[in-house]
DNA sequence: GTCCCGGTTT
DNA sequence: AAACCGGGAC
């Protein structure tokens, strides 16, 4: 017996825990364009973007995309500022993440002829892609990760397993792991994903949902619903990467512009102790982000999306 | 204000 | 370990 098992059911209950789970999965779901393919190329492009973005808004942009980019190889020849506009119009946020896919998508034809790899290990390389991701891309485009642990799994198994509240910093990966079915990722990251989205939110419907879970569930039996605290961000209102997604979104529409038109459509209050000198560094980083590229010509800074 | 199927950089 | 990165919906 392995340690992470003292955290699961017992053997004979584990086999139970784990049908009911797929059963109340497949039983009714959510239905989402990317869960009706397996092409790693859609796969990771519906996940890039579903990163710290609503579902909800994701479903149009990605049909978007993939009208205008359908294969990797279309999205490695595009111009790197065409997909920041695109990502900029379409409201999908943190655009350092479309330069990420488009690097990606040169790492695949480069160093993969095309086609993507099927290992968490080597998705793991591409840009942007981390853990979560790499598990994420594997497991449904080739059935072939390792548990998905993100904040919904583990605001699951915090609330599942009576034993991790007395970890100090409990191993969601090994308890996720243990508890996956050995080859099924595809159906168990899905369905145990589908739980903490629909069911198990932070707000709990567990029997509005079903929740194929109950009678097992340390939560549900005891009724505190404590969950791992997510850390809170900082307001967006007045912040730095408010005005880098002005920028941005200026150049999405203007082509290019030279600072001093640049810096009104930025801030209302352009000038002063936020004039030229904060506009320039605020360009600085995102060019150092490989987002836009400034160029002096005619004794001005003109600035425009990366080519 | 909080939340959202994280990753990179320092 | 912590800061940083967008923006719409609620």
């Amino acid at each position: 017996m392995s340690d992470q098992s003292d955290h699961l059911p017992a053997d004979a209950d584990l086999g139970r825990v784990r049908e009911a789970l797929v059963e109340w999965y497949e039983a009714g779901h959510r239905e989402f364009p990317w869960r009706r393919t397996d092409d790693a190329y859609r796969i990771l492009v519906s996940e890039v973007m579903s990163q710290q973005t609503q579902l909800s808004r994701v479903e149009e942009a990605y049909a978007d995309f993939l009208d205008r980019w359908p294969t990797v190889a279309d999205l490695a020849a595009a111009d790197r500022g065409e997909v920041v506009a695109f990502w900029s119009d379409h409201s999908l946020g943190y655009n350092n993440r479309a330069t990420y896919l488009h690097e990606a998508a040169g790492q695949v034809v480069d160093e993969y002829g095309g086609e993507f790899p099927d290992s968490p290990a080597e998705l793991e390389e591409l840009m942007g892609v981390g853990p979560y991701t790499a598990n994420a891309v594997a497991s449904f485009a080739f059935d072939n990760g390792n548990a998905v642990v993100d904040t919904n799994v583990k605001r699951v198994l915090y609330r599942a397993i009576a034993e991790i509240r007395n970890t100090e910093d409990p191993p969601y990966e090994e308890i996720a792991n243990a508890l996956m079915p050995s080859g099924e990722s595809r159906i168990w990251n899905n369905a145990i994903m589908e739980l903490g989205g629909v069911a198990c939110q932070k707000t709990p419907r567990c029997d509005e949902e079903g929740c194929p879970w109950r009678e097992w569930c340390h939560a549900y039996q005891t009724g505190d619903f404590t969950a791992p605290d997510v850390p809170t961000q900082p307001s967006f209102e007045g912040s730095r990467r408010q005005f880098r997604g002005r920028v941005v979104r200026a150049l999405g529409e203007y082509d290019e512009l030279p600072l001093s038109k640049l810096g009104p459509r930025v801030r209302v209050d352009y000038g002063g102790d936020t004039g030229e000198a904060w506009l320039r560094e605020l360009v600085a980083d995102l060019a150092d982000d490989g987002l836009v590229d400034a160029e002096e010509r005619d004794g001005e800074t003109h600035v425009r999306l990366t080519r």
